[in-house]
DNA sequence: GCAAATTAATGATTTATTCAAG
DNA sequence: CTTGAATAAATCATTAATTTGC
């Protein structure tokens, strides 16, 4: 019971009993999209399971006329995954420049017309795909937000690590954090929301008890606080 | 700093100088997207920001050639509402059978070819987008979870919503959690599950630095701290 | 200097909340 | 009161930077 465990970090969920599958654009491991098994189910569905398994792309969406209120949003994931190998976008320094341009001038989360525009423009400077542009706004505002959170709290504007997951981990008295994919973990990888929010507090409580035995360099990957930057301490 | 803070369950982020705009589809009051004032950059941008005044729509996504894999998820906002009046997709009977029996078919987060699929499909029992699948699984996710996990903490299966509030409200010896800003919940009871460990401890932690002051009758809409943890407190 | 190790940034997704139509 | 719709927060994952031990 007083054992590490050490694996790695998956989602507080569960992933109920989604068949695992790998992304071949991406490196990730975790169990994605479902795939429910045709043969399972066209017996029992009027519904024409056929044609889901190699279906046409389209969703040809026709421009909407005019409205510019019209919310309209992005098309996130949309996209088809243009770089081969499957890595990320990589801004260049002009389209970063712009973007940061355009988001200064006060663009917020363009529709999906705008984002189109945009990417046709930073196309010019290198490789770009809408759903880029869509996250980057949507990063940029958020990270935005907690800059200026963390500015009014008189937090310290430690622009410190995120990568500190959330999980906590208990085991016989300690209370261990896990850091970036892999680390630590505890039987108690609970995923329920009180239990995160009382992460911090226990933590201190801990501390103040002097349960907190582990050090640093017993465990490389291993940090104990700042669970999150903002939380500062 | 012993004291209490009881306000209104604000989302954390404010809407900076973001200009109010109303959707003409829908009813929202609040700020929206920002368009941007052209005047007021074209002069300091080497972008050509006159293009983004009346953009074409296109967006035509090729079918990405195979893999089931490929994550790609929706375009939930993507398309183009089709509903002179605005109105939101009213599903039919058959429609949300269909989506049920799929869901508990075990498909979860359809991709964009997937749920193209589908409104194809459901297209033949009555008008629907792509974006209402995606959000029905969506939303059909979400709650069946939410369900779920009220069922497991034993709390009245209330068919009461959705709205559970992340605020832990503490309250003597109890932690309760606040919902829609009323009710509170569940005690801090038994057991040495490290879950309920962490909230004891939590507990009292804060007992113990004289936080916990009030009472659950003496307020409604109670919020200790950490809502989130870049609130941090 | 260099390459492995570690940290910081940030792109990409998923989940939680909110809002409001019906 | 249910639930479609939309946004924000949280989270995960990959890459760029930086540090560290030769």
């Amino acid at each position: 019971m007083g054992s590490m465990k050490v694996h790695q970090f998956t989602r507080g969920g569960f992933w109920e009993h989604e068949p695992l599958s790998l992304t071949l654009g991406c490196k990730r491991l975790r169990p994605l999209a479902p795939k429910l098994s045709n043969s399972n189910i066209t017996t029992t569905i009027p519904f024409d399971l056929k044609s889901f398994i190699k279906p046409e792309s389209g969703s040809t969406k026709l421009g909407s006329s005019y409205d510019d209120n019209k919310k309209d949003p992005p098309s996130p994931k949309d996209q088809v995954e243009t770089h081969p190998g499957g890595t990320r976008w990589n801004p260049t320094q002009e389209q970063i420049r712009i973007l940061e341009m355009l988001y200064r001038g006060g663009m917020r989360t363009p529709n999906t017309q705008k984002i189109e525009q945009i990417t046709v423009q930073l196309s010019k400077y290198g490789k770009i795909e809408g759903k880029n542009v869509f996250y980057w706004f949507q990063n940029h505002k958020a990270r935005e937000r907690q800059k200026q959170k963390r500015k009014s709290l008189g937090l310290p504007l430690s622009p410190r690590t995120p990568t500190f997951t959330s999980s906590i981990t208990f085991e016989t008295t300690m209370v261990c954090y896990s850091y970036t994919n892999t680390s630590i973990y505890g039987e108690v990888d609970e995923e329920d929301s009180p239990y995160k929010k009382c992460r911090s507090m226990a933590f201190e409580y801990l501390e103040e008890q002097n349960w907190l035995s582990c050090k640093k360099e017993e465990h490389k990957t291993l940090e104990l606080f700042p669970l999150y930057p903002e939380l500062g301490r």
